[in-house]
DNA sequence: CCTCCGGATTGAAAGGTTTCACAAATCTGG
DNA sequence: CCAGATTTGTGAAACCTTTCAATCCGGAGG
């Protein structure tokens, strides 16, 4: 019963020849396909038959070629390897299984801060006329986005705020981030305090200080008990170094508690701290950011800022979506972030 | 000069409105994007301009339509939240961008552990046509991954060792990796390790498991010196667990060192150390397996086994590759893991 | 002046699906 | 047994690009 046996496969079957050897038309096998119930249901297992003995793959190409339009979401991350991204991300896959009945994918590019790369899937994206584009820009502000967006292809714009409204967008507040996280160091009685990160470079990061000092102005303080810890970038080892620059300040005016742009920052630093000595908190508490699942996991676990992060995927998602509707005006959601305090601030 | 202001995109420009625009037939159009050098350099600028007055997009999902294959490639990632299978596929992007100047993407997609995620994934990435598909499966052995490659679209599989030689495969040794994990230990004069993991339902784990014991025997010691502590998954929470029942046993029989699955484990057993005041290494010494960022970057930073991860996703991507070539055989490559020491182990 | 040549351009076919107006077959109820 | 409604099935057009054989043209060589 069977069709063929020579090894080589022939040149893929399409529904053409389908529906020859189901002896049926064309048009039926797609009925099959799309409208089952427009089908009898002896006809329709005539083709599922002939589908199955022909190994028919449906060409997806051919289909969006048709429709104008495929029905893939991408969200084109900044860093792959940044936990905080791929909770993102495991939200975005939530909301689109949970929106698309099964019929829309979510793929994720990773441009790695690399603009080049963020660029060419860009590109490839419109041209493969996604349904719509979220993106974490490496430059929010780039012009390329405008463009493509104002080219048909949805776009938003995710834990970044677009200068401009012409786009949807999703963001946590960065700045009551900031300032949550000091208003807590100070009621610990901290009135000396370490700000680690890169602020004069990242917009984000920038906030969070920014934040930092608004909490000390409500206590009374002046900016002068922020001390600068500036970094290059975000990682562990940007951590450890500004650790062991904490601990060469002299005592009488090294902080007593360190606010840090990001939860790696902080592990860097609780590693130095190991190293020398330096007990967490009673000699420096450390605030962390973004409340990755490594900073609960650390041997002193850490207090975070905790961002919704599987809801930011999710939400932008749902923006997304809501962009092909009729009378679709941009929204820019911004999400509160939480604290959660553990044992790295607490006596 | 601009050709139309009214609001609404008419349906976006195709290859024949610039032709049309640019008083040229379709076919010169379409020289103009893939072979330019057969146009005058006169032609070639009308129609450059004519593009970018159309804001023309090519259509990707017709020229596949017509190609017949795509230039995108897919990795089917079995947990995207862990840092281990976002390096591999970091390889795999510099793979990629190397082999297809530009002319190649790597799409990444989560299957979260979940096999009809993972069919769903599949099932699109084979109607999408695409060049190939790099995947890390839920189950190494299911038909479906057979059946794709049978039909067409080549598939290495990722950090598995399938039980055939029906695909290409890149791994790493993990009974070796177990092996020298556990012959430190022993160098390190422990005696009485205890192995933390999973290793009755998942194949690596087993393997380096079996890897430990044959680092015992190869020592002359029995079996029995390795103690099993069992654990349902490799998260961090399953380490903190594993510490406990450890800590609970007596001091006469209790372990003077771990070796644990993967680093996750590790880490989580190291917190639970750092609360019960066990010191690591003097009371404890610990291995983990992957030597993710976060291992060296620990309180106490871990000695672990390092896998290649970068190269087994350039490798893969390789292996992808080459299936296209003439007369291709599949091939299985092992790699060797590398005992990373660290302060974890040693006093 | 004619032929031939090579570079530039053209036109038509092909690729696999979806859609839609239409034809055929079957059923409803009078 | 018939008109009309309903259910099934058909055929052709459309989607946009690439490819390739064929045509066109100006110029070189005879």
């Amino acid at each position: 019963m069977t069709v063929q046996e020579s090894g080589a496969e022939p040149r893929s079957a399409g529904m053409k020849d389908v529906a020859a050897a189901a002896g049926v038309s064309l048009g039926t096998v797609s009925n099959v396909l799309n409208r089952p119930d427009r089908v009898s249901p002896a006809t329709r297992a005539k083709v599922e038959a002939a589908m199955a003995e022909l190994r028919f793959v449906r060409n997806e190409s051919a289909r969006q070629l048709r429709a104008g339009r495929s029905r893939v979401l991408a969200y084109v991350m900044l860093d792959g390897s940044n936990p905080f991204f791929t909770d993102v991300a495991a939200g975005m896959e939530d909301a689109a299984d949970a929106a698309g009945e099964g019929d829309l994918s979510l793929f994720l590019c990773n441009s790695a801060h690399q603009p080049s790369r963020e660029a060419a899937y860009l590109g490839r994206l419109e041209q493969q006329r996604v349904q719509g584009i979220l993106i974490t820009p490496v430059d929010p502000d780039a012009p390329l986005l405008h463009e493509i967006a104002h080219r048909g292809t949805p776009v938003v714009v995710v834990d970044r705020t677009p200068g401009g409204t012409a786009h949807c967008s999703v963001a946590v507040d960065d700045v009551y981030g900031g300032e949550i996280a000091v208003r807590h160091l100070i009621e610990q009685g901290h009135d000396r305090i370490a700000f680690i990160g890169n602020h004069t470079t990242v917009g984000q990061v920038r906030d969070r200080r920014l934040g930092a000092l608004r909490a000390l102005r409500a206590a009374g303080l002046e900016p002068d008990h922020l001390v600068d810890l500036t970094t290059t970038a975000l990682t562990v080892a940007d951590g450890r170094g500004a650790g062991e620059r904490l601990a060469g300040l002299p005592a009488s005016i090294r902080p007593t508690a360190a606010f840090c742009a990001n939860d790696l920052v902080a592990l860097g630093l609780l590693q130095t701290c190991a190293n020398l000595r330096m007990r967490v908190p009673e000699d420096l508490a450390i605030v962390g950011y973004d409340d990755i699942e490594f900073a609960a996991a650390a041997a002193v676990p850490l207090t975070s800022v905790r961002q919704p992060r599987r809801r930011l995927g999710r939400t932008a998602v749902e923006l997304l979506l809501a962009e092909s509707e009729p009378g679709h005006e941009h929204r820019q959601v911004v999400f509160t972030p939480e604290l959660v305090v553990r044992a790295s601030t607490l006596h």
